[in-house]
DNA sequence: GATGAAAAGTAGTGACC
DNA sequence: GGTCACTACTTTTCATC
């Protein structure tokens, strides 16, 4: 499944802005509209491209306080990790989540309305995550930059 | 610009499949397809959406490391601040970047095709930013989520 | 095996109620 | 906010390289 120039084209195209019709899509990688539209359809079938999603400002609805945190998990305790997987998944707050080399066990991204709202959700994850040794949180002050785009060369 | 119950339901539902027709969107949200159409047309103008965007797997592509960053910066040198701000808006490798209170001044979440990649890149940083007072590295092991969905009441 | 042109089908838009 | 007519976009077909 190897990307030609135009695949290429049209995912830096797309991570930019998925509204854009096949005729603008076509002429701006140099393919007719029928040829963009087969070569964006198999990166979708072969799960190049994901999803299309909108991007909603957080500040527009409510939702301003970014939090960064940083959980340290029980090592010896195997059997409640994916509980706290399921955790993550399931509340919506966590935006992001890895799993990382270094201090802490897993960098947390989360979105909430206010500190209060943050203070409630952190109680809750302890409460449901015994495994939890300890996390420690940095508030955003600003957020600088903000895309999932992927550089493609 | 109060967003009525609609509204709300048209964003959680494009922040989920933003390839929805009006019509799905429409019958969902329990309007008709030109009603949701114009909510739709207005949360764009008001910028409560601010773009529609394709979603890339990064290993489909060939970037497959990710890297959470903490720079700490020298405070006491203020105008080396804006060029700073302008190296993260144009290197492509950096996805996004906050700036927080806490241990580090700011976190970025960077993505390149190798861990040579990021020698490369974080060389050049230092050498562009001679305010970055230091930088720690945690390598990410596992990404558990990754959406910019804000949780809509 | 993929391309482009053109036809057929579908979805988005705007005027009107 | 809903209905309808119009326009624009997407998808398929078909011939070609």
């Amino acid at each position: 499944m190897a990307l030609t120039k135009a695949d290429r084209e049209i995912l830096k195209l797309m991570q930019q802005d998925a509204t854009i019709t096949l005729n603008e899509l076509a002429e701006r990688v140099g393919l007719s509209p029928s040829s963009a539209q087969r070569r964006l359809q198999k990166l979708r079938e072969d799960r190049v491209i994901l999803r299309d999603v909108s991007i909603v400002d957080p500040k527009k609805v409510g939702t301003a306080v970014s939090m960064l945190v940083e959980v340290e998990l029980e090592r010896d305790r195997p059997e409640l990790m994916p509980p706290f997987l399921r955790w993550l998944a399931d509340t919506p707050e966590v935006q992001e989540a890895w799993g990382t080399s270094g201090r802490g066990d897993f960098t947390l991204v989360i979105l909430v309305q206010s500190v209060e709202h943050f203070d409630v959700l952190a109680d809750r994850m302890m409460e449901m995550n015994p495994n939890i040794r300890k996390f420690t949180t940095s508030v955003v002050l600003k957020t600088l930059k903000r895309t999932l785009a992927v550089h493609v060369e």
